[in-house]
RNA sequence: CGGGGCGUGGCGCAGCCUGGCAGCGCGUCUGCUUUGGGAGCAGAAAGUCGGAGGUUCAAAUCCUCUCGCCCCGACCA
């Protein structure tokens, strides 16, 4: 592709609305542009880098035998109310109805979809497994769509979905996706972890998210520096050996007695007004459910990690209680709740079952209670591990140290079980005539967001530095005197060349100083660039520049398209 | 949804507090010069000051309403 035929507008500065570095660059080497918040144009560079990432999914998909279709956009709620997603998903599923009042949405994904297929097609057990994937934009009416395509609301997404007879064989179909994922990333230049996962609104049984590791990520992900153990932050596990040390005193429980603590709410001025350790202190937490409302105790240095409440109370939502219901069920403003004398649900962390002599607030305002002991003075309905681990948690799994890192999750794959084809009776007849549901899993990778987490992790001042397996073009050509016959025909020879074998090359025949050609082609990050100029040009050779590294080659003029074949061939194959 | 911030030529911003000719840098167009890391000179085009209403002799500026965008929290590929 010649410069000046391609719709390529770069911007010299960074647009005032873009907060991440991929999301800058993107913008910067026009590969995107926004149309509203959260939805984007793909312009001709960044489309060529999508679409690079898709053949490596399609390739790596077929490779572990999924075949590709393509489901529709546009989804019947009939299949949502089935599920009994319609009233559970949420304000993220934009709904609307047609124009005769019947209702639908935009597929946030295709469960449904997908499970309706399967059940109106498969019957027999030889007709398993399967598994079925797409390519196709999902729309999802996100709170807070953020850093360009890292969290858009219509985005693009790789969903595929597996069909077992029996649990055997849904692992091998998880463990086969496991592997295609790890290639896919492999082959995209990420560095990046499989990680333990919660199972969120898609629900099942059991997930691993595959998380690129970046500081700019959402996610923090919790890893053993010894062991394999590496889990999202809102799944990790804490290690129960360690939770069980001694917290409070081991002196014998004194009586409760009530303290006036005047405007000391936070952790932090409660232990500096009494003197005591964040150790001996509980916090309470309302939180309000889709069920009944519920306080959670942990203890003064811990974090409440609402995903484990959700999941051990088995509730849809959870959420925070405000200072309204706080006042409501404690007598008290936030900052004073209590276990004692509290008529709602309480659940507490594991950690709190052997404290001793606790301090915390007296449901009254500016008042907290100490010497308080669990049995004498309050009752707990349930304890478990409900809060987040902390850096010096330890492994759960060896017990060695953890470290706590950032990651943007790229990929989720999901062991679904009968979750769908109970609740849409998808179902087969196995060998001896008996009708069993199918066990599903499911497996999503998001397109886009890929593409900026490559970026995120390839990048200097200067620009992107495309991986080559993704890179819109593979080498750029930069004639820096398009007034110079030889230096024209030279690039155009080489272009020529080149593209005759495949090579995917950007000509630079703008006619534009060096600098400006060299900045843009750093700022656009194709991986080799082929510098042809007056000086060299008369000793009969070009220059070859890695984009990565900075190094550089001079090249005699007729090999150069073989010494560049070579180059990409070698970058390629160094990655898989 | 709660909290914070921002909307002024294509991009980045100033001007607003204290009302009085709509500005600067970059980019764009024309010409000449220049030509290996975002050139110089000369000239030119381009703005409903997000929108509506109000106050005023006069509004980008003050007031009310409204729309949009960004950031921080709960969701997710």
């Amino acid at each position: 592709m010649r410069y000046t035929k391609l719709f390529l507008p770069t911007l010299r500065e960074i647009p005032a609305d873009a907060e991440v570095i991929s999301h800058q660059l993107m913008l910067r080497a026009g590969m995107i542009r926004k149309l509203t918040s959260g939805i984007y144009t793909y312009l001709p560079l960044g489309l060529r880098a999508i679409k690079k990432v898709k053949e490596i999914i399609r390739e790596e998909m077929e490779r572990a035998g999924a075949q590709e279709i393509l489901m529709p956009t546009v989804q019947p709620a009939d299949l949502w109310k089935e599920s009994g997603r319609w009233d559970v998903y949420g304000k993220e599923l934009v709904r609307f109805k047609d124009r005769h009042g019947r209702d639908y949405c935009l597929g946030p994904t295709h469960e449904e979809v997908i499970t309706d297929l399967i059940r109106n097609e498969v019957r027999s057990y030889r007709d398993l497994p399967l598994n079925l994937y797409q390519i196709q934009n999902k729309f999802r009416d996100e709170i807070r769509p953020r850093f360009g395509l890292m969290r858009g609301r219509e985005f693009s997404m790789k969903d595929a979905y597996s069909f077992d007879a029996d649990e055997e064989g849904a692992a091998k179909s998880y463990q086969s996706m496991f592997d295609a994922y790890n290639r896919i990333f492999e082959r995209c230049g990420l560095n990046f972890k499989a990680v333990e996962a919660d199972t969120g609104n898609i629900g099942g049984s059991f997930s691993h998210e595959f998380m690129v590791l970046a500081d700019t990520g959402e996610d923090a992900i919790v890893s053993c520096t010894e062991c394999e153990y590496a889990a999202n932050m809102e799944k990790a596990e804490v290690n129960p050996d360690y939770i069980i040390e001694k917290a409070g005193d081991e002196s014998s429980p004194v009586s409760m007695e009530k303290v006036s603590t005047p405007n000391v709410r936070t952790v932090e001025e409660v232990t500096q007004f009494l003197s005591v350790t964040p150790k001996q202190l509980v916090k309470t937490m309302i939180f309000e459910t889709s069920a009944e409302p519920v306080a959670v105790l942990v203890r003064g240095d811990h974090e409440v990690n609402p995903t484990k409440v959700k999941n051990v109370l088995g509730v849809e939502t959870l959420e925070l209680a405000g200072e309204e219901t706080v006042l409501k069920f404690t007598g008290a403003p936030a900052g004073f709740a209590g276990a004692v004398g509290l008529s709602i649900k309480i659940i507490a962390d594991t950690a709190v079952e052997s404290m001793k002599n606790m301090v915390m607030g007296g449901n009254e305002k500016d008042t907290h209670l100490i010497g308080v002991n669990r049995g004498r003075d309050f009752e707990v309905s349930e304890f478990a591990d409900l809060r987040l681990v902390t850096p010096s948690d330890r492994c759960p799994r060896c017990g060695k140290a953890i470290e706590i890192k950032r990651g943007i999750e790229v990929g989720h794959i999901f062991k679904l079980g009968d979750k769908y084809s109970k609740a849409l009776s998808a179902t087969y007849l196995d060998q001896n005539g008996n009708e069993r549901y199918i066990i599903m899993g499911c497996y999503g990778i998001g397109v886009g967001r890929t593409v900026a987490a490559a970026i995120e992790q390839n990048h200097d001042k200067n620009g992107i530095i495309f991986p080559m397996p993704i890179a819109p073009y593979q080498v750029v050509i930069l004639p820096l005197q398009m007034r110079d016959s030889e230096v024209v025909s030279a690039a155009d020879t080489l272009y020529n060349q080149l593209t005759r074998h495949g090579v995917e090359v950007l000509l630079d025949d703008r006619d534009e100083r060096a600098g400006v050609k060299f900045k843009d082609a750093d700022l656009i990050g194709i991986p080799l660039r082929v510098t042809i100029g007056k000086k060299s040009l008369k000793e009969g050779k070009l220059e070859v520049q890695f984009r990565a590294t900075g190094e550089t080659e001079l090249v005699p003029r007729e090999q150069a398209d073989k010494v560049l074949l070579d180059m990409i061939k070698n970058s390629v194959r160094s990655r898989e």
